[in-house]
DNA sequence: TTCTCTACTGTGAACGCTCACAGAAGCATG
DNA sequence: CATGCTTCTGTGAGCGTTCACAGTAGAGAA
């Protein structure tokens, strides 16, 4: 290692240099490269080999000029930046996309829109056809940015299911209804019968479908609805902990609360501990998401597994078939009740 | 909006039709579009104007090939990506990153080095000149991706000097040691005298350099140094419950600790409260980071702020000055103490 | 034999851009 | 008037692929 050639970076053999190396053509070559159909066994061979021993990549720019294609695509991420990159679903959907486009040798682009400009930047990124789809985080509805991919027909994927876009937008979602109906089950399986909720921002449809669950089992059950039992949030600690405080107040008589979400969840237990009621004895506290703040929460929670790594891969699953032409699809999977210490 | 164009995605309009339409040559486009020196008012104004007009937006696919440039660059985590990715400053670096890079319009690409098979997935990539320059975050030592991309060239920058590698890589790192000294002063300034330390991993600089500060300033004061007072983690909640544990058996009579991660200072905390330790009277207790889990935490931490917006802005600083040509560099930010209720 | 069909291979053109070069125009200098 | 310099512009070549097409060889059928 005494003659440095680090920096040198020269120039990386072309299919041209392959070509030559096996005795083919480029066009040989060329088909190899992609799906090897019409191309004997021998030169199959003898290309492969060449490949090896050159060392060969595929110029992606190249491939990407004649074919239209850009084989990348883009994670993103509009609108309420803060929320979701404190919450660690976040980051468990980023890099379960990442691994499974990974799997299909597709680079992730990631993009947040947050001043206007960056907005404007990655609609003409986007647009231009420098990515091939995008998979989109943003549960806010009117999404001006979505918007405007859906109708450039950019092919989209949504995590959750998007609001006020059309049908021409596919999406992944866990099955919140359904979770949060197994929560309060749950709850009222425990005999409590005075069953709070502290929901998600009812501008998101995880917010909504999650209080829908919520209504519905209570209904079955027959048991009585209160509205002074149930306060909204926002999915962050600190509105979970005003939260709390609210349904102390306007119903003392609280035995348990169905929070939308841990983070959320997290600041409950504090109100809790503060006004002396104990978890589970007094309250029990079912929470959503299963975040690693389920875990860290004191005593641990009790809440709803969202299956991250299988909506990531649905997500690009689904954004690789449309991208392929097939129809814009949207699935729904289902949560899982984890029980722990706070019930 | 009647007629469903959705989906439709024509060819978008390239720098020749942008050339008609201002009445002069590629060329002058080209120029325009490249900084606009050698170019005339009028045809720099005409250009403008046809580029808005048609919605031009440049391929970067043709122009990197003939540049040779991706005008992209890669976000490269290697390792352990539990670690980070539950780490919330890992959030604000990505993003941090992904705006400063935004802001020069340069695509920021998310790479995660997991299995072996991606590791060389990555870095045939990397090599192959599909990003022009990587952003690590790899605080291990003797990292094998890290090791290659170096030998290949590849301009580099982490984030956290990194060990093992030569000087050949740029860095950029808050100053650890001296944030551990502040924060090891404060204690000593509350009148404390038995401080412990929960470490961070030492295979990482960044653990090395944090108990660095702590011994230094402790020596500086005169204070006699207890081997007992010294306990190891790993950054991690668990590793600081168990940490505090062994740290409350071996010196029963420590008043202070020093945990060099916030996640690991809320185990601390939570070990403190079982052994019936209040803090901060009995014992208090500093941590590092500044990450959300520093005020979330009961009582909130005090703790070192590490300025990651700088950062993550002086981490692409480097990488585009050492893409273009400049010599590798080291940055060392300063930190800051911020005193919340746990001491 | 001759024709058709299949399996395979090579060739030129094109993708949209930048870059080097040639050349024009304007102006000052010898 | 020639010469040089500066500022500006257009042109052709070429970056490394893929794709359409033409063409070859061999097998089987007529």
């Amino acid at each position: 290692m005494t003659m440095s050639n680090a920096g040198a970076r020269r120039r990386p053999p072309t299919i041209h240099d392959v070509a030559r190396e096996a005795g083919v053509s480029r066009g040989t070559v060329s088909r190899v490269l992609n799906g090897g159909h019409y191309v004997s066994p021998t030169a199959q061979e003898a290309v492969n080999a060449a490949i090896k021993k050159t060392g060969y990549v595929v110029n992606r720019h190249a491939r990407s000029l004649i074919t239209g294609r850009s084989d990348s695509i883009g994670f993103l991420l509009t609108e309420p930046q803060e929320r979701f990159f404190e919450d660690p679903n976040f980051n468990v959907l980023l890099r379960g996309c990442t691994q499974a486009l990974a799997a299909h040798d597709i680079p992730l682009l990631l993009m947040l829109a947050g001043t206007e400009d960056e907005r404007r930047r990655i609609t003409r990124y986007i647009t231009a056809g420098h990515v091939d789809g995008v998979l989109l985080v943003s549960s806010h509805s009117g999404d001006p940015v979505a918007e405007e991919l859906r109708e450039a027909g950019v092919p989209l994927v949504a995590c959750g299911k998007p609001i006020g876009l059309g049908s021409k937008v596919s999406y992944v979602a866990a099955d919140d209804r359904d979770g949060a109906r197994d929560m309060v089950r749950h709850l009222l399986s425990l005999g409590r019968r005075r069953v709070g909720v502290v929901t998600g921002p009812l501008d998101t449809p995880g917010g909504v479908e999650r209080l829908a669950g919520y209504k519905e089992v209570l209904s079955e059950a027959g048991v009585e609805s209160d509205e002074r039992l149930i306060v909204s949030g926002d999915y962050s600690r600190a509105s979970g902990e005003a939260g709390a405080e609210r349904l102390l107040a306007q119903a003392p008589d609280v035995d348990a609360v169905f929070v939308a979400s841990d983070l959320m969840a997290q600041g409950v237990l504090a109100a809790l501990r503060r006004a002396g009621r104990r978890v589970p004895e007094d309250v029990a506290v079912g929470g959503f998401d299963d975040s690693p703040a389920a875990t860290a929460a004191n005593p641990a929670l009790t809440t709803i597994r969202q299956p991250w790594d299988r909506i990531s891969n649905e997500m690009v699953r689904v954004l690789l078939a449309q991208i392929g032409g097939d129809d814009p699809a949207a699935v729904i999977l289902p949560t899982e009740l984890v029980r722990r210490e706070s019930t």
